[in-house]
DNA sequence: ATGTGC
């Protein structure tokens, strides 16, 4: 990136002078007394740092009520604020560092069977059919072309968006209960920590919604860009705390696994965009400065009936997003037992990289905005008390690539510097056009045929292929580097599904 | 990311 000091004469607003604290963690002053912006790479990951991220991360930490702004090493460009950052505040709620995909997450899937069971290419393609029979892809789609997904109706759709993961709720829909117990938030409550105003809310705005009965039908569907559904073989790392933390998490090495990544789909995009447009329009009818003049970086202050509707309408996405996730493991399970009898399943994490929670932050409560981001809280963490992790920090999953594989790991106690947050990923190295302009469809499908890994796709969507992201390897280097968290193992992909050109088998 | 397609 180019660096200038503050006192460059210039004063460009595109260049910040960068000040290394050791090799992964660097500082962005921001000018006066604020704390700065904590920057986690290495020197060849902030060199993917382009301006315009750069800038939407001063304006995010210079943005009334934030107190700390961390810039991740997938960090890019995104909506107010970079993907990959992590934005605090004890004052006021933020709707563009939660996103349009409200709760986006990964989920990991681990089952009985191992590795050897998957190796020939029949059973791989039979499984694909299985799951795609069951999740569909795809913008809009819904479960059009998924003759054995559920059917969730309005009422239920209802109840799914103000519970979440309720027992009653995970009984409706096939879902093992106990899987609620794996999930980093399995029910969202609204602005007074109750679902009673997430169903008052939910009736308000039922009239103004568009299809909702439609929106409900897609539970238990990927939808399209970068989410994915992957087969994995678990390679658990060769180190006495990686095996423990392991068996914790309910990894087994050479097993196989199943690691999704999706979000709250139609009614999360409705949500978000809904709450975007009613306080872009407040804000102009106030004529209020807006944070580093982006329109993009409205908020609300909170106590204010604005702050409480986003919290009750990102509550109610954010039950959606949880709910499809468990809702597509259930279905995956089922996929692989129609096609390998006998086959069990455990949730090992459901973990989101969009949402913001009320966490304590330097003694403080605050809403802790992770756009991008994931939570990454180590052993000893007082919000793991009596869960499973508390000795082991929470599985955090970060998927790269493909061919790179995926990872699992476990906070480390200097995640603390990082407001306990990691990335949530690779990050995009590439924009959809250029990637498209740099790479070449036969180039990438044969790169997938050379590593054995099937996927549902006659030809592979050319601006998700491995090449259009980062370097996986240095954005872990600038994980474990910085101390934040450590690898429990390894995920390398068998197949995949993607919202493609679908195969005719 | 989504789709009452900006």
């Amino acid at each position: 990136m180019s660096i200038a000091t503050e006192n460059d004469s210039s004063s460009a607003p595109s260049k910040f002078q960068m000040i290394a604290d050791g090799e992964a963690t660097a500082i962005l002053p921001t000018g006066g007394k604020q704390k700065p912006i904590t920057v986690i790479g290495t020197e060849a990951i902030r060199a993917t740092f382009d301006d315009l991220c750069l800038q939407q991360a001063i304006n995010s930490r210079l943005a009334p009520g934030v107190t700390d702004l961390v810039l991740n090493p997938d960090a890019h460009c995104g909506y107010g604020a970079p993907v990959g950052c992590v934005m605090v505040s004890p004052t006021h709620i933020y709707p563009g560092p939660v996103g349009v995909d409200i709760k986006c997450s990964m989920s990991l899937l681990q089952t009985s069977l191992p590795a050897d069971a998957i190796l020939d290419r029949p059973t791989r393609r039979a499984l694909i059919n299985a799951i795609c029979e069951r999740t569909p892809t795809g913008a809009g789609r819904g479960q059009r072309n998924a003759p054995k997904s559920r059917h969730v109706g309005e009422a239920l759709g209802k109840r799914v968006l103000v519970e979440g993961a309720s027992r009653g709720v995970c009984e409706e829909l096939g879902i093992p209960p106990e899987w609620a117990a794996r999930c980093e938030d399995s029910a969202h409550v609204g602005h007074d920590d109750s679902t009673g105003a997430l169903a008052l809310r939910l009736e308000q705005l039922l009239p103004q919604m568009h299809r909702f009965d439609a929106k409900m039908t897609q539970l238990g569907s990927y939808g399209g860009g970068n989410h994915f559904g992957e087969c994995e073989v678990v390679h658990v790392e060769a180190n006495d705390r990686a095996r423990e933390a392991a068996r914790v998490f309910g990894l087994v090495d050479g097993g196989v696994a199943f690691l999704s990544h999706c979000g709250s789909r139609g009614i999360g995009h409705q949500l978000a965009s809904g709450q975007f447009k009613a306080l872009q329009g407040k804000f102009t009818q106030w004529d209020i400065p807006l944070p580093g003049g982006d329109r993009e970086l409205v908020y609300a202050p909170l106590g204010t009936p604005e702050a409480d509707a986003y919290i009750d309408d990102m509550a109610l996405g954010a039950n959606f997003a949880t709910v499809n996730h468990l809702l597509i493991n259930a279905l995956v399970l089922e996929a692989f037992q129609e096609v390998l009898p006998g086959v069990a399943g455990q949730l090992v994490y459901f973990i989101s990289h969009n949402i913001a929670r009320k966490e304590v932050v330097n003694n403080n409560i605050a809403w802790v905005h992770r756009k991008g981001a994931t939570r990454a809280f180590p052993a000893g963490h007082h919000a793991l008390r009596d869960t499973p992790f508390a000795e082991t920090g929470h599985p955090i999953l970060l998927p790269g690539n493909p061919q790179a594989g995926s990872v699992v790991m476990a906070a480390d106690a200097g995640a603390a510097v990082s407001c306990y947050s990691v990335n949530h990923g690779a990050g995009r190295q590439l924009g959809r056009k250029a990637a498209k302009r740099a790479l070449d469809q036969k180039e990438v499908d044969r790169s997938f045929e050379e590593a054995d890994i099937l996927t549902n796709c006659r030809a592979y969507p050319i601006d998700e292929a491995p090449a259009a992201y980062k370097d996986f390897d240095e954005v872990l280097r600038s994980v474990k580097s910085a101390g934040l968290a450590s690898e429990v193992a390894r995920l390398k992909a068998k197949f995949v599904i993607k919202d493609g050109d679908q195969a005719d088998d």
